[in-house]
DNA sequence: CTGAAAGCGCTTACAG
DNA sequence: CTGAAAGCGCTTACAG
């Protein structure tokens, strides 16, 4: 009940061996003998005995932990995220250390708290890095990944959605139908996300000669989706199309224009998001947005990160990978072209190039 | 750029003291004069040095570390309790390392890869804990607290919503309004929070009389949640009220009951969740639920952890935290008493004890 | 207030 | 294949 931890030397002495040969047993098996093995292992068994992590990550400078940053875990895009980093990194055999930052909150404060655990990555998700931190990092060395988060002028990996692809292509297809009024709904005004994917919807609605579009801050929350619809709705010249920064935002903004506004989507107001959370896809919701593929981006994100674990010296990348638009009722978009293809899932989406 | 860390014997090198001293510095600077501590911060500063924390982890053997296990952050009612533990312990000056495991799965595997990183204490969330882990752990002497879960005859830690009461209010209510027929749809049928619900509630229909419930499994997934609620309102005799035992389930639910059964919520089924995920205050649903009190939860359970880790033989609580049941439209309930308080928020829903 | 020394629990050359 | 020894980077009595 109160036993403390064994140690290799307790094992060593019940098997009759050196400690170093209790530490191979538990490191290159094939560098002990089988009998002597077997006798190891019955005494590591009968203790309770497993290698202690801390003592072996000092001794060979490699602690095997990777820290992750969560800026908006409530935002529902996370969740998936967060998963699909978790099991992927548990399936390398690495482990997570977890902070968490306000949403627009800087990381500088936990930033040095990775590194003294001597981590050896860092993955920062949906938060902002000083470029002061960016030199801190480069500094120390440690391989560091932004995951939807990219940075100007500094040399660090970063795994973004095309943004301004996807951008592009909503504010294609919603003039395409005709829309000349819109609103955007955006987030928080200094991520890269934001800004990307409001200056490509804004540029391509500049090409169908479309100059003016009516903005509001929904600061990546429902509720702030909501309440900026509401307002970007009540204008005398009201849009008849919304594109929202976010999904979460975008769920806000339907609830605001059936509900709180009393019209009809997609007959009175268009509305498409980004992300493409599980909400989208709920029949009382029926978002068209744009598919972010998060099992490939965290794939390519942990590939850049452990590249640059095993190789400091390896050049960092900026990977943009191109997201889907899924079409579902909720926008009035351009004239569909007959082979669309429709979605695998048999889901009422369909995909869109 | 390549620079290793710096170590407290570089520090102590170029501030001209010795090593021991620059530990000081680092732990307990009234310890250190004035004068030397000016010295050895400004060559701290210039090398960049902060103390390895594995290796003060590992001589003082505390790591400072606390293992969380998540099952399901996919279920909507996790972020919120990932976000409250997360930001409680940092605040305490913690770290967390983070595990998942699938929804269903026992922790066996991840509970030795925690104790090998000498966490101080485990944090174990919507995960079965076996019997041999659980004996695993109190030979490990490690402190833990299982949240929103509970085991029978092992005195460990855990921390719940009153599940039962939750769920016998429900029963009431709807048994006042004078429903007859009822439909429940559970989750992972070996789980506690499950089973106490489920009891609960089919305990008290038949304190009313009512001893026919059809159930079925939603999985604890708004998918799963659609299915079950489409089998069970298919029936011939179709329940007027539907008890979900979770909220996302709800969802699934209600969207069955209107989207791909054309029924009307709650003319023709009532349905109710339990949790309180933000999703629930929608107006698409407008869902009455139990709300579960999450930060009064997330407080208890690391006050017990902090308790067993400052004593370990501090005796192990198992806490019961008191729902509220939320009012809004989904349901059909019994005689509202006039005096019910309104929510603070200006939301719709009401509370009710 | 400061330093020399022991030691946390391991890994890993180096001999044999 | 096995063992003795050095050392990872710290903290913390113990003297002075």
């Amino acid at each position: 009940m109160k036993s403390r931890k064994a140690t290799s030397h307790e094992v060593a002495r019940l098997a009759g061996v050196s400690q170093s040969t209790v530490s191979r047993a538990f490191n290159r098996e094939s560098a002990v003998s089988e009998e002597t093995l077997k006798r190891i292992r019955a005494a590591a068994n009968k203790l309770g005995y497993w290698p202690n992590e801390l003592a072996r990550s000092l001794i060979s400078r490699r602690s095997n932990m990777v820290g992750i940053v969560m800026g908006d875990i409530l935002n529902p895009f996370y969740p998936a995220v967060l998963a699909a980093f978790t099991q992927k990194l548990q399936a390398l055999g690495r482990r997570i250390l977890l902070f968490s930052v306000a949403p627009g909150a800087d990381i500088d404060d936990v930033l040095p708290q990775m590194l003294q655990y001597q981590v050896s990555g860092v993955v920062i998700t949906s938060a902002t890095l000083s470029s002061r931190m960016a030199r801190t990092i480069s500094a120390s060395a440690t391989p560091v990944v932004l995951f939807n988060r990219s940075i100007y002028g500094h040399p660090v990996n970063s795994v973004c959605c095309a943004n301004e692809d996807g951008a592009r292509d909503v504010a294609r297809l919603l003039c395409e139908a005709g829309h000349v009024r819109f609103g955007l709904v955006g987030g928080h005004a200094d991520t890269s996300t934001h800004i990307e994917r409001r200056q490509a919807f804004v540029e391509e609605l500049r090409r169908h000669g479309i100059c003016g579009v009516v903005e509001h801050s929904g600061g990546n929350t429902y509720e702030g989706g909501r309440t900026a619809a509401r307002l970007l709705l009540d204008a005398a010249q009201r849009p008849t199309a919304l594109f929202c920064i976010s999904d979460i935002m975008a769920l806000g903004a339907l609830d605001a224009t059936r509900y709180d506004l009393k019209l009809s989507v997609p007959d009175d107001v268009s509305i498409v998001g980004f992300d493409d959370i599980p909400a989208a896809a709920w029949p009382s919701y029926q978002l068209t947005t744009v598919q972010q593929p998060v099992d490939k981006m965290v794939d390519q994100a942990i590939a850049l990160l452990e590249r640059q674990i095993k190789d400091t010296a390896a050049p960092p990348s900026q990977l943009h990978i191109p997201g889907t638009i899924i079409v579902r009722t909720s926008a009035r978009l351009g004239p569909q072209p007959t082979h669309a293809a429709s979605r695998p899932s048999g889901e009422r989406g369909r995909k869109r190039g």
